[in-house]
DNA sequence: GCAAGGTC
């Protein structure tokens, strides 16, 4: 069929292009059949390069064997959408990406174009499966550039077989596009819900909570993913079951007797009675009657079926349930098994073994081991009708078989404990897979006692088969006595006994792998990861019995996007994706149509979400404290990102406390750029918002919600205010002009000059034009048309009469009256208020023509209050949908009804109960 | 600093 080996001599040049390293090599090694073969080093000191002479379908061909590892490209948005704090994140859904190979892959790039460009043919030895093939349109793309006469083959193979591979190169196909789409698709969607979400609720809850977890080290990043969310659901929502059980307490009558054969318990036909008044009355009832009669005795065969040819998320879980393993030590375990050749390719949907699989072979290697050699051997002997066929577990990836081991070893010097373990799982398993059920005779008993039925079972194990291989599984059975129909006897006990009902245990990570696998939530590869990814961002803990808990953080996340009506964190979009994906493979459907209407509906869902905010935040204060003090850099704390600096447009504008309590906005980028916007000394509070000025630029402005103190505002001003530091805000530059700023500069009295340096001149380019003159290019407080010596200033105010003086109001003509403030703050302290209904002009009497108008006097005495707290509106309501007994909080925090539901104290509640497992 | 998917 072919005419592998030997020398090359003369003809095309062929660069194949395989996965991985190992299945280069394998490739190469099965294709020359190890003669004549070469290897040198290239770009990427992993990736060898191996050369030899083949022929495909009488054609000589030079082949130049070498590999990828993995995708070779990544996708990522254009650096200018980057940075965090770049743009909205739902900019995120339609912000231009591109495709591009990484540093670490440069290397490989460069082999593929250097083999590219002296070879005629490209064969793409990819994996058989969707992302193999969007890996082998990424080797493509690099080789055509490079070369662009190539002619392009791809090689489908199904196992690294010398029959397979042979196969495959003698019958070469055209690569698949619908599949390499489908992953686009997959990709795209992936990074853009990803990054959106993920920028969204950090930047919204990590400022505005005191999140104590071991982060102090580095800054914490409240990530979602389509993949990891509805993880973390499958966590939460089985503590909530948990939590919401209530113990019920059920009756049930036993009874049994005791002969010299042995012992029967017979249980109750009826199960259990939650009602005891009843249970008592049929217990009585059987107490008196004398004696039970035997109903019925069945004999069954029973048999118990060897497990399914083994996959990745078997491996997993069994290595799990069995050794405590973790998944991902599983599968860091079973790669280096797989690469030494002991095992195969351990990522692998398939639990059936295909009929060209030699199976006699791989049991025959085994047949030296010192444990279980003999069974081997038994396996192979024909007169011991152990074996039996592998039954199909009905799945099949078509690119792997199921693990299996692919080369005998009684263990290796290097192994570790994990290594020996999980090899003993592979081969055990198999071995288990190609035999004969267990099998069981099962006898059953039915007895009456006052009408009431009960029934006794037990089971004589007949036949172990694969059992006497598979020591992680046990069939218990227990002998009973010979019982005939209609046979009388006295029963040995009669008990009523009182039980409890029990919540269902906490997640195992074999029951979150089988959660995940039912729900088509990440591939065999990277189910694993996702666990891992829970743990890491402090969504939840697993236990010393490898059970998970959410931690308050994955536990308010998930209440906050569940009271928001949104099922992001079931698993049923990430189920729709992967069946949209399926139709894009198929050729159903086209990547583009998917990619719309996908990421349309996600884009209205986070600006659904934005709008129902609050709901995070509610669910957050539940779990923690509002932090009070964010970062501090040397003289300030800091409050928020604001924007990009207008500025430099390189730096972030954060928003700012200063050592007196004075709030600014400024640059990151001090001291090279000085931009800064100060804000009324009135403001008692500033929190930086997810809402977005509609109107400046460079955007996004991120909106601040203000508290001023109500004695240092003019009484027609809101004592809440949300405000815009871009310069469209009218509002905020009144109160900047009325009540002065804290920058100490403003506090100074200004040279009247309209071309001064000082800071408050920076000021006015964001809060521009004056209020007086409506110019741009000097402030208010140096207005020239404001700046008069005190008796200029006298003489242009009126007298009113009654010793009060007037000065036109700047804002709508009218005349103000000088009037004394009579506050706390500002006792004595005289102002100009103008008199026309709805005009808000207001200015201190000796801040005029000063840049010091307005400001604050003495520290306040108004206690600050929090602007928006966490339960401001509406009921927030603890358990809801998870257990009929929920306690209301109410918008306070204080009780509504009821008692913590946790430990049944009246004193708390169960969101701060000491017994809550967080 | 974001995802999930390959793989070393």
């Amino acid at each position: 069929m072919s005419g592998g080996g030997g020398a090359a001599g003369r003809g095309i040049n062929v660069l194949n292009v395989a996965e991985k390293p190992s299945v280069a090599k394998s490739v190469a090694t099965l294709l020359s059949r190890n003669q004549g073969l070469r290897v040198r080093d290239g770009r990427s000191r992993y990736n060898k390069v191996f050369e030899f002479g083949y022929s495909i379908r009488g054609q000589p061909c030079h082949m130049i064997m070498t590999s990828v590892t993995g995708h070779v490209t990544e996708l990522d948005f254009d650096d200018r959408f980057r940075k965090w704090n770049s743009c909205d994140p739902a900019d995120l859904f339609h912000a231009p990406i591109r495709k591009a190979v990484p540093q670490d892959k440069m290397d490989i790039k460069r082999t593929l174009e250097e083999e590219a460009k002296r070879s005629q043919w490209l064969v793409l030895w990819l994996d058989c499966d969707r992302e193999g093939e969007n890996i082998a349109f990424e080797v493509i793309e690099i080789c055509t550039a490079a070369n662009r006469h190539l002619t392009i083959k791809r090689a489908r193979f199904s196992a690294l077989i010398e029959r397979e591979i042979h196969d495959a190169v003698q019958n070469l196909v055209q690569p698949n596009k619908w599949f390499s789409d489908a992953v686009d698709a997959r990709q795209e969607i992936d990074l853009r819900i990803g990054a959106s979400f993920t920028r969204f609720q950090t930047m919204l809850l990590t400022n505005a909570f005191a999140i104590d977890s071991a982060t102090s080290d580095r800054s914490l990043v409240l990530s979602y993913g389509p993949c990891q969310f509805p993880t973390l659901g499958f966590i939460v929502e089985r503590y909530w079951e948990i939590q919401s059980h209530e113990p019920e307490e059920f009756w049930t009558i036993n009874c049994s007797y005791r002969c010299d054969e042995g012992v029967a318990n017979f249980n109750w036909t009826r199960g259990h009675l939650f009602d005891y008044t009843c249970a008592v009355i049929l217990y009585e009832m059987c107490v008196e009657e004398s004696s039970a009669t035997v109903t019925g005795v069945r004999q069954q065969e029973k048999h118990k079926y060897p497990p399914h040819p083994l996959n990745t998320i078997e491996l997993e879980k069994r290595a799990s349930k069995y050794f405590r393993m973790s998944s991902e030590q599983t599968m860091k375990v079973a790669e280096e098994l797989y690469q030494a050749g002991f095992i195969s390719y351990p990522r692998t949907e398939t639990d059936n073994f295909s009929a060209r699989t030699n199976l006699l072979a791989i049991v025959q290697e085994q047949q030296s081991h010192p444990t279980w050699g003999p069974y081997a051997q038994r396996l192979l002997d024909p007169n011991s009708g152990l074996w039996r066929n592998p039954s199909n577990g009905g799945r099949d990836d078509k690119a792997h078989p199921p693990i299996h081991p692919t080369k005998y070893s009684a263990g290796e010097n290097s192994w570790s404990q994990d290594h020996h373990r999980l090899y003993e799982l592979v081969v055990r398993h198999f071995l288990a897979c190609v035999s004969q059920p267990a099998v069981g005779a099962e006898t059953t008993v039915e007895i009456d006692i006052a009408g009431e039925q009960f029934n006794a079972s037990g089971r004589v194990i007949i036949a172990k088969n694969y059992l006497d291989v598979y020591r992680f599984e046990s069939w218990g059975g227990s002998v009973i006595p010979t019982f005939t129909s209609g046979q009388q006897f006295i029963p040995t006990t009669l008990t009523l006994d009182s039980g409890v009902t029990r919540p269902p245990p906490l997640l195992s990570e074999a029951d979150l792998l089988n959660c995940m696998d039912k729900a088509g939530i990440g591939t065999d590869a990277t189910m694993h990861d996702h666990i891992k990814k829970l743990l890491d961002r402090y969504y939840a803990t697993k236990d010393q019995n490898t059970r998970f808990s959410p931690t308050s953080l994955g536990e308010a996340l998930v209440m906050g996007y569940d009271d928001m009506g949104y099922k992001l964190w079931k698993p049923n979009l990430r189920a729709m994706m992967e069946m949209d994906m399926r139709a894009v493979s198929e050729g159903a459907k086209t990547k583009d149509e998917v990619l719309e209407t996908c990421l349309q509906q996600m884009k209205a869902c986070l600006l659904d979400a934005r709008l129902n905010k609050q709901k995070l935040m509610e669910a957050m204060a539940l779990f923690f404290e509002r932090s009070t003090q964010l970062e501090r850099d040397d003289q300030h704390v800091i409050r928020g990102y604001v924007r990009v600096c207008s500025l430099c447009r390189d730096s972030n504008m954060l928003l700012k406390q200063n050592r007196d309590g004075n709030y600014f906005v400024g640059c990151q980028g001090y001291p090279q750029c000085r931009n800064v916007v100060w804000l009324p000394g009135s403001v008692s509070e500033a929190v930086v918002t997810t809402g977005i000025c509609g109107s400046c630029t460079p955007g996004p402005v991120y909106k601040i919600q203000f508290k001023f103190r109500r004695l240092e505002i003019p009484p027609n001003y809101d004592v809440a205010h949300l405000g815009c530091i871009g310069g469209c805000d009218d509002i905020l530059r009144q109160l900047t002009e009325i009540c002065g700023t804290g920058s100490r500069m403003a506090a100074r009295v200004q040279p009247p000059t309209p071309h001064s340096s000082s800071v408050p001149r920076r000021n006015n380019a964001q809060v521009a034009p004056c209020i007086y003159c409506r110019q741009t290019g000097h402030s208010s407080s140096n207005c020239p048309s404001q700046i008069v010596s005190p008796k200029k200033s006298r003489s242009r105010q009126g007298s009113t009469g009654n010793g009060e003086s007037s000065i036109s109001c700047t804002t709508c003509g009218a005349s103000c009256i000088l009037r004394t403030a009579n506050t706390a703050n500002n006792k004595g302290r005289k102002f100009y208020s103008c008199q026309t209904q709805g005009c808000n002009f207001f200015a201190w009497e000796d801040s005029l023509g000063t840049g010091a108008r307005g400001g604050r006097a003495t520290p306040s005495s108004v206690n600050p209050s929090i602007s928006f707290s966490g339960r401001a509106s509406g009921n927030s309501v603890w358990g809801r949908g998870r257990g009929s007994q929920g306690v209301f909080v109410s918008a306070t925090g204080d009780p509504v009804t009821g008692r913590c539901f946790i430990c049944g104290d009246p004193s708390h509640f169960a969101n701060v109960c000491p017994n809550r497992n967080t």
